[in-house]
DNA sequence: GCTTGACCTAGAGTTAACTATAGGGATTAT
DNA sequence: ATAATCCCTATAGTTAACTCTAGGTCAAGC
């Protein structure tokens, strides 16, 4: 089974722009083309699409997930900076997922903040509170 | 207690380029100058800033905190308006830590593949599994 | 009184990651 | 066999959020 560049838009909810592009910058050279050279999209694509966007919302720039892609290219005498690349994502992840909680901490706060005066009908309920309002 | 650009800069950990880029965008008009033009920032407009960082962090653009900012210098009024925008970026994070968590998933199983392939040598002892190899 | 360093504005430049346009080829339905 | 629809490339344009430069002001120390 193989797929369009459209089809493969739809089912990864990205552009067929999107797809070009990171055609040319080099992360999916191992997408066939027809003679006539329209790309043919294999499952095995699509899952190396997949990958692509898990990096991408790890917040790796598309220049580096390249080098990925040329490691794998590359076979074997890749595996350990394929490995190392991974655990640094890994430790990426955790602490965006820190930050993030932070960030939830914050507007949980405000959420309460902004609760309570409705309820009061007025920000000053907060007037006197230490904690910052705003 | 005051402080100079420089100084809220280096406490948020951000440029004096940004900070006057936010306040040019209309982020902080609160913040007082002296007579000959030079900012001078109280502890409260550290905190607005931190707030400010806080939005940002949920991925809200910078036109929307001005939104923001200006509803609260409308005072009452505008309680509810801030109040549901809140709970919006409450969702929205609470999106964003499903979708990292979700990366994190993938990204620990290809921490385990390539912890595994490198224990063997090679790649190759992934050919035969049902999972995604690459 | 002059140099130094931090501050100011206006505006140009940068970067990433698309997004869109123009111009053209191939395949499918009628 | 021709119109519609999809595909292609090359290249220009967009957007957000800074980042930097040029040219100038101002307060403090020597």
């Amino acid at each position: 089974m193989t797929y369009s560049i459209s089809e493969v838009a739809k089912e990864l909810n990205l552009t067929v722009y999107a797809l070009r592009y990171y055609d040319k910058e080099g992360l999916i050279p191992f997408v066939e083309r027809t003679p006539s050279g329209i790309r043919v999209f294999k499952e095995s694509d699509i899952e190396a699409l997949k990958i692509i966007q898990c990096l991408k919302s790890t917040g790796m720039p598309i220049k580096e997930i390249k080098g990925f892609i040329e490691w794998c290219s590359e076979g074997d005498s890749t595996l350990q900076q394929r490995y190392d690349m991974f655990l640094e994502r890994k430790a990426a992840v955790e602490a965006q997922l820190e930050d993030l909680n932070k960030t939830m901490e914050l507007i949980n706060h405000k959420c309460n903040y902004y609760k309570t005066a409705l309820d009061a009908g007025t920000e000053d309920i907060h007037k006197n509170n230490k904690i910052g309002n705003f």
